[in-house]
DNA sequence: TTAGCATATTAGATTTATCTAATATGCTAA
DNA sequence: TTAGCATATTAGATAAATCTAATATGCTAA
């Protein structure tokens, strides 16, 4: 099997390194979404939210539609759910150790 | 269940997000390794290198232990290998996707 | 048309990540 | 001990990501 670049690997790591992003991937989760509706769920402006949300277009992790004015944007593909999922088993790894080594 | 801060899970993408630290964890993907025989196989300086394993450290991918005057590092888990599976399937199909629009 | 809503784009300031080079630490063997 | 190897740490320079504020685009309805 061909080795995959790990520049093009890392950019996909990099598309989902911040919590906005995944704010808004965890969003998409329930289905598709106009930008009007997943902007009151951010913490994040109008103009910061359209940047977000084009870094993880251009990574391939959503695709956006147009419906009149609005634009509607679904996750792409099933496997950033599983990425997510498996970064939360890793933190809670990690809690767990902390927490056992505060009790020795 | 209980969700766990984006915040979180943003720092462990963010652990990943450098091309560097993704070769390092596909060399441990086949066991552990010394800081000495990672370097090699790296485009990357020794303090450099260093400093990456650091973060990877920090976020509970990776662990070390010493050997005399040699540091051992080895994958923490699991998950982090099968994360890497996933990212290279998102960019599979952005590749395939790629290929099927220019034959259009 | 034109006004207004929905979203995107841009430029520039700010923050954060990365790299380099130098130095420090800690072990081992002579 | 001391010299040398293996690795880590630090400081500072550079590069990249992020945010803000302003403006642009494109659709819709009056």
């Amino acid at each position: 099997m061909a080795t995959m670049g790990n520049q093009l690997i890392s950019n996909v790591f990099k598309a989902l390194a911040h919590p906005t992003r995944i704010q808004i991937v965890k969003l998409l989760r329930n289905g598709e979404l106009c930008v009007c509706d997943i902007l009151p769920n951010l913490d994040s402006e109008q103009s910061n939210t359209s940047q977000h949300l084009a870094v993880l277009k251009n990574q391939g992790i959503v695709e956006s539609r147009k419906d009149g004015s609005k634009v509607i944007y679904s996750l792409k593909n099933e496997e950033v759910c599983a990425m997510i999922d498996l970064a939360e088993a890793i933190i809670l790894r990690q809690i767990e150790e902390t927490k056992a080594s505060l009790l020795k």
